[in-house]
DNA sequence: GGACATATATGCGATAGGCATATATGCTTT
DNA sequence: AAAGCATATATGCCTATCGCATATATGTCC
């Protein structure tokens, strides 16, 4: 689906057109910037979170942000993006996926800046190794639940109140979670935010967080068992006060 | 610091912050352009086609190439994939809408370019006023139909044989099939491709091709009648050698 | 008026989802 | 050790939808 590539660091050789690849340098007129701003999500007690930093900076001094900065010379846009999250947040190796360009002519104040938005994938186990300090919150996405009325899809509150938001990024956040309800039949987005090894419960309520409803159980095993998307490791769950549920973990494959 | 001359472009509000912001203004640094790329397609002969242009300069003279040009510093991106299809194909008013952001390093050889690629849909008998001379042409996209193998889905044909693509146009072609794939079920974007007046019929041609599979008549007819989506007209085809079959034209409110 | 081609309507079996009920199982309590 | 508990897992039924077949309707053409 969305065209991941990993470019290589080949360095430009291109010889003889290098005097006409010169007088075609675009770079010597003034033209936009380009940033990459990443929303990194978990799921932290049943609700939809991403990872928010307060800036130290003009412009929008002291509102909250997606960690983000600008796309290098010889780095490729999804490069920009790992490298923002290992840098900002110090996670590597999750899922991350682009979301949207933003190109609006004065969504900065400062210059013109292009941002491309990525989002990541998460689960909370694995950002417990990443420092949330006073700088870095991890604030709960307001999805609206089915027939709860009020809230912007994806808008932003802490514990209760409301974050205010640097720049476009609260309309950043509420595409992620429209992209994320879009995929969540098709694509194998569930599994990023659970561990290794889970139940058909958990993944059941990752599913109905993002969702913002309430789904069938009985039919959510059978539509998932039938997938051909997971896969029983034989083992179950431990120390739960009741039977435990089996575990399964994600198949890549969708034998059928 | 050196970069004070630019700053007075928007000396609109920021008053006191202009130092500031003078200092920040990251395209004082050599940085990526960025550029919009647009598929125009539509539907002739029952096959999905887009607008490729021959380029006359290097990079890729000679290899054909999706309309395109830079975002100027005063527009926004949606504003520039308007423009490029004003300029450079003659079309207004039609339906756009973002797709990716290719930005892998050495994709384009001059400099380092993103490409924010976009694509439109439009009704065949509104590219009649376009003028396709020699250097724009109407290529097939190869759709794989079901079963049918060989042939990567998106790439090019004119007439049989298959057109040299620049840069990574072949690809943004390839994910705007997939793309009207997943969006055809729940957005309406078959409908683009029709005269405001369509046949259930005529609809469910557009569906097949997108699709690359034939659908069962009875079932989209009732899919189709019972969406909200479509809206008889009254009015009957005319000039058919048969039973003219009922108009309908697209309803913008789903109903139920 | 009849042939023809396609539109439109109706019915039926297969499949999947929603829902209720029944059974299984590991842990905790008595 | 036995009973209780809370949840997992399995089974059956009803209904909506889809694929498919059949029947009827309605224009044009000869």
């Amino acid at each position: 689906m969305a065209a991941r590539k990993r470019q290589s660091r080949n360095k430009a050789s291109d010889g003889g057109e290098r005097a006409f690849l010169a007088a075609y340098d675009a770079s010597a007129f003034p033209h936009p910037s380009v940033a990459v701003d990443v929303a990194l999500v978990t799921i932290v007690e049943g609700a939809l979170r991403a990872v928010l930093v307060r800036r130290e900076e003009h412009p929008a001094k002291g509102a909250w942000a997606l960690p983000g900065g600008f796309v290098g010379m010889d780095e490729s846009l999804d490069a920009a993006a790992a490298r923002v999250l290992a840098t900002k947040v110090g996670v590597e190796g999750v899922f991350v996926e682009q979301l949207y360009t933003f190109g609006a002519v004065k969504r900065d104040p400062r210059t013109r800046v292009i941002a491309v938005a990525y989002y990541a994938l998460v689960h909370p186990g694995l950002l417990e190794r990443a420092p949330l300090n006073g700088n870095t919150v991890l604030a709960e996405l307001a999805v609206p639940w089915r027939g709860e009325s009020g809230g912007d899809v994806g808008a932003v509150r802490p514990e209760g109140g409301r974050l205010k938001l640097a720049f476009d990024h609260a309309a950043m956040l509420g595409l992620v979670v429209l992209r994320l309800r879009g995929k969540l039949d098709y694509a194998p987005i569930g599994f990023e935010l659970l561990p290794r090894h889970f139940t058909l419960r958990q993944l059941q309520e990752v599913h109905e967080t993002i969702l913002g409803k309430r789904l069938n159980k009985d039919s959510f095993r059978r539509r998932m068992l039938a997938s051909g998307r997971i896969r029983a490791t034989g083992r179950r769950e431990a120390d739960v006060g009741h039977r435990p549920a089996a575990l399964y973990r994600f198949a890549r494959r969708t034998k059928r």
